[in-house]
DNA sequence: TAAACTGGTTTATATTATAAACCAAATAAA
DNA sequence: TTTATTTGGTTTATAATATAAACCAGTTTA
């Protein structure tokens, strides 16, 4: 009856960092924080959950001076995301 | 932008239950194991936390010679769980 | 030159989910 | 009849997770 839910975007934090991801070329750390409300420690940790798990990639670079770290959701990431958003339904819809 | 979701329906657990429960009058123990392919324990355990949070109530007789646990949303759970669906569309939508 | 800020990471802790162990009563099997 | 086994759960121990707090390197500001 019930799917399976991913639990790695059974995560408010992680699930807003991927519904972000999935409607932007890319996203920077700092754009990430401020969207999802999230705190630095945390949301570089769900980060690097889902860059392991291969739904994201993160790239290290600088802005002028600045630390810049820039994340993109990946085909991986977006199947995972829509497959996830289908297997919700069913627990959502009454 | 996300709005917080209630972390006691933010389960898989948890949120097949109340979507059960949600459309129907009542269902017992047995029943919800089944549908929702939980464990005993597991399932005792969250219904607690529902009822604790009044979000459900439990009621416990007798079927018979066996024991026969009972469970029904209240107003107050298809109050959350509307809200929670709400709130987590935003999380979903491309 | 020292204090504060930026853009993070690491680590410790609290919370949560889950499975395993358990229990009482009922039924089935030997 | 005593001894498994099953039913319908609960309790408890452990593993996994989320989160905040502490930290760090470099930069800017006072």
């Amino acid at each position: 009856m019930f799917k399976e839910l991913d639990p790695l975007l059974h995560s408010q934090l992680r699930l807003g960092v991927m519904s972000l991801l999935i409607s932007m070329e890319a996203a920077e750390f700092t754009f990430l924080k401020e969207k999802t409300n999230s705190t630095a420690g945390n949301l570089s940790v769900q980060l690097d959950k889902l860059s392991e798990a291969g739904y994201i990639t993160i790239e290290k670079s600088f802005k002028g001076k600045k630390p810049l770290t820039t994340c993109k959701i990946t085909r991986k990431g977006i199947k995972a995301f829509e497959e996830y958003v289908n297997n919700l339904k069913d627990y959502i819809k009454k």
